[in-house]
DNA sequence: GCGACAG
DNA sequence: ATCTTGTCGC
């Protein structure tokens, strides 16, 4: 199955794919050391198909911009729960052939293995470019977690069941916090010391962060109007 | 059957 | 996600 094949698939089907991959799936520890790291997005309007992602290269941990690389693609698969990776991936994967040189590690804008069948965005992604990844969520997408205290990095545990998926933390005092889970070839504890090394200030870590703002200025410059409204005549 | 539900 | 203006809290 070829990520430019995603948009064809139906959701059951997108299922099934999942479903195949989550055997590839390799949660161990990264005994490489990290130099460099890199943060991908997506940005969109939701009246168009069009998307474009980016990812940030950065300096680890310095977390010094060193370099950059976008695409602009076309998706008609929806946004479904659960089924992000098959709108964000095939153009998250332009940009990162456009890459000339490969992070040790990415942080993605969504759920690594804290997601249903342990295949969230980071975890798939992880798994085609063999690259190691973190997902680093806004909100939850499944599993039970109790609030963590209002501390910077004040944490608890994202349980499935019995299995710990993932983590809530509190990336900043009196921000909601974040859900941080790895996506693959990089243990829950480095996924979470890595996170925490890139949180400076802000709610969401830099990689993440960046990469966001980089989206939407390539969105922008396209000359992308977002919401604009139409005129009576 | 009724909610929940990354971006 | 994106858009949008003000407003509440630290």
């Amino acid at each position: 199955m070829l990520p430019a094949d995603y948009e064809h698939l139906t959701p059951a089907q997108a299922i099934a794919v999942h479903e195949q991959m989550r055997n590839n799936v390799m949660i161990e520890t990264l005994d490489k050391p990290i130099n460099i790291i890199g943060g991908a997005d997506i940005s969109f309007n939701k009246y168009e198909e069009t998307v474009y992602a980016g990812i940030v290269l950065f300096t680890y941990p310095e977390l010094k911009v060193i370099g950059q690389a976008s695409a602009i693609g076309r998706t008609s698969f929806p946004y479904i729960p659960g089924l992000l990776a098959f709108r964000e991936v095939p153009a998250l994967l332009d940009a990162w052939n456009k890459l000339e040189t490969k992070p040790d590690v990415m942080v993605l804008d969504g759920q690594g293995i804290a997601h249903e069948h342990r295949m969230g965005l980071a975890t798939h992604f992880g798994l085609l470019t063999d690259a190691p990844s973190i997902g680093s969520a806004k909100n939850r997408l499944s599993g039970r977690y109790t609030e963590p205290t209002n501390e910077p990095f004040a944490q608890s545990l994202l349980y499935d069941r019995d299995e710990v998926i993932g983590i809530a933390l509190r990336s900043k005092k009196n921000c909601k916090p974040i859900f941080v889970s790895p996506g693959h070839k990089v243990s829950m504890a480095q996924s979470i010391d890595i996170i925490k090394t890139c949180i400076r200030g802000y709610r969401i870590p830099e990689p993440t962060r960046q990469a966001h703002n980089f989206v939407n200025q390539v969105r922008i410059s396209h000359g992308d109007k977002g919401n604009e409204q139409l005129s009576m005549f």
